[in-house]
DNA sequence: AAGCGCTATGAAAACGCTTGCATAGACAAC
DNA sequence: GTTGTCTATGCAAGCGTTTTCATAGCGCTT
């Protein structure tokens, strides 16, 4: 028995019309008679309800979140930065995720049918074709963070990791130019690798010195995976000056940790650094040597970004590139 | 132009009823008119409108979930398991959280207006009476999540802390009768801290030992908190046998590391737990005895927990206690 | 052939809200 | 006094569903 805007009506002795026109603050509605409204319904309790709104306003206020997996400090971070946005600017945030397998099986059911989200953010670390049609047949606001969907309009939120990538292997190769700089990735399609390896490539190339073929490894950021593999070959790699890059901080703890577990000292015996600046990158002994990603930052110019579309539908689409940042610590010995 | 019930019935040669008996399985529909109406739907893509669904069935299939704070491993995995099962059940989950100063401000604009979700579920770590007064008054199936509202009537995911707590008390003075026991809570008010104090005390006053003065201390869960406080105290601690309990691992490891920054070896010189078995645990050197908290199996049993009073409103209150499990690795020197 | 019981379908009434249109009343201008 | 202009309000349509009730058609029984 929730109070209905007729119940309001009722007890204001006015009609519905009125008391909607005091609650979207529209039209002019006389000072007395908003007074009264206003006091029905405060006495009531009452709320709109969202569906009888929705429905003729073809809007929800809802902002769909949809990620590629909700593990980690790094997707939580979004999380966190796009709700804190989200409820600043009076919308609220449906969260969602679509794990591997999923893949693209439908983006758009993650996030509710027809109608249920104003708009959507989307997180896409491996692009599939699937995933590419469902979004396009979406026809929502769309913003994808981190990425890019080729053939559908939408803003988008990247962050400058070529960039940050180029800044640490120049660090690198500054501190310590005679180094062999191995690379370990994650999966050889993730778009995040993608980018960090191709600047890997580019800077060692400049330099005159590009990457032999096992130098470029391809694992899966984790941290388990990287100590197994990194635990058969640290000291084969510490046979000569070597510094391991990366791709994550997860991966680039395993390999320390391998290197302690095989008594070499780090940086001394083998130099590791990590990516994405997660709290791990402070933990670890020594402290990771990293490149900072503006998480939270994601998830909030992710959320501007889609509300500035809603408010102003016809505006072109927008890119905002967050820089990332070296965070250099003792890991690589530089410094 | 989003489609609607009634192209697809057009489409089919049908009334809309028929449509709708197609969609909700209910009643008989002849099966080659079910096949045409089906067809129709495909060819057009129709989904049905979440909002005219809503203001029908009075139910939107939107699960609220309110942290007190998004941050960290912690939150992270608890909106990790109730997203799985949130999906698994076929619900959607809105996210938001309320910070400290938001304090129950409003838990359930949090969580939207009248009708936006079918219940919700919330942690509160720290429970005020406007959290409380402004729950009661929301009269929507509620999960309190590791914590009580009183006067509310509601289900509960507990986590039993007090029996991990006490194991772990009981280990530390099996392995170490002599050690002086330290604690080292996060805010006094602190549902979890005072769950896991109480347990402390009463284990020492089982072994008549309870603990002086300032063997308690209140910070506040933070890394930086317990490295500084712990900074200047280390060397007093250390110098006699003495084992510091954390009631979380950033803590925990804030004090391994103001151990280690002292030339102190842990557990040689000191010894150090933490609570919850976060990543960090695993991460720091050496790494962490601690507590495992079944955190993302938290955020599923409360969204089961949910759903079951969904289908079934009138069962009685429920309360699903999860088991902390002792997880002693090398930073207590107890094996 | 009348009546009955089924099955499959349609018509129409909600659900709670917004909004275009109509209008009543007050006042001013002629 | 008639007409016009405003302001404040009410009426009612319509948003896209679900669901109750009515009913058409069919085959059976009597």
């Amino acid at each position: 028995m929730p109070v209905s805007i007729e119940d309001v009506a009722r007890r204001a002795g006015v009609s519905i019309s009125t008391v909607s026109r005091v609650l979207n603050r529209r039209n002019i509605v006389n000072a007395d008679t908003r007074k009264r409204v206003e006091k029905a319904i405060d006495a009531l309790g009452y709320r709109p309800n969202v569906f009888a709104r929705g429905l003729m306003l073809r809007r929800s206020n809802i902002l769909g979140l949809v990620l590629p997996d909700l593990h980690g400090e790094f997707y939580s971070e979004i999380i966190r930065g796009a709700n804190t946005k989200t409820r600043e600017l009076g919308y609220h945030m449906l969260v969602s995720s679509v794990t591997a397998d999923d893949d693209g099986h439908d983006v758009l059911s993650a996030v509710g049918t027809q109608g249920l989200v104003d708009g959507i953010i989307v997180m896409v670390t491996e692009m599939s074709s699937r995933i590419r049609s469902s979004l396009a047949g979406a026809d929502l606001p769309l913003v994808v963070l981190d990425g890019d969907v080729p053939g559908v309009k939408h803003d988008s939120v990247v962050i400058d990791q070529q960039q940050g990538a180029e800044a640490m292997v120049r660090h690198l190769l500054d501190t310590a130019p005679d180094d062999r700089v191995l690379f370990i990735g994650g999966h050889e399609m993730n778009l995040d690798t993608r980018d960090r390896l191709e600047a890997y490539r580019r800077v060692l190339a400049e330099h005159g010195r590009p990457p032999a073929g096992d130098d470029v490894v391809h694992l899966d950021y984790r941290y388990e995976t990287a100590f197994n593999y990194a635990s058969g070959r640290v000291l084969q790699w510490a046979e000569r000056p070597t510094t391991v890059f990366a791709a994550n901080d997860e991966m680039a703890a395993g390999v320390v940790d391998a290197a302690i577990a095989a008594t070499l000292r780090v940086p001394e015996d083998l130099k590791v650094v990590g990516f994405d600046d997660t709290r791990i990158a402070q933990l670890t002994r020594p402290r990771l040597t990293t490149v900072r990603v503006p998480k939270s930052d994601m998830g909030a110019a992710a959320i501007e970004l889609l509300c500035a579309r809603l408010s102003e539908p016809k505006r072109p689409s927008t890119k905002v590139t967050l820089e990332t940042e070296l965070v250099v610590r003792e890991s690589c010995g530089g410094r």
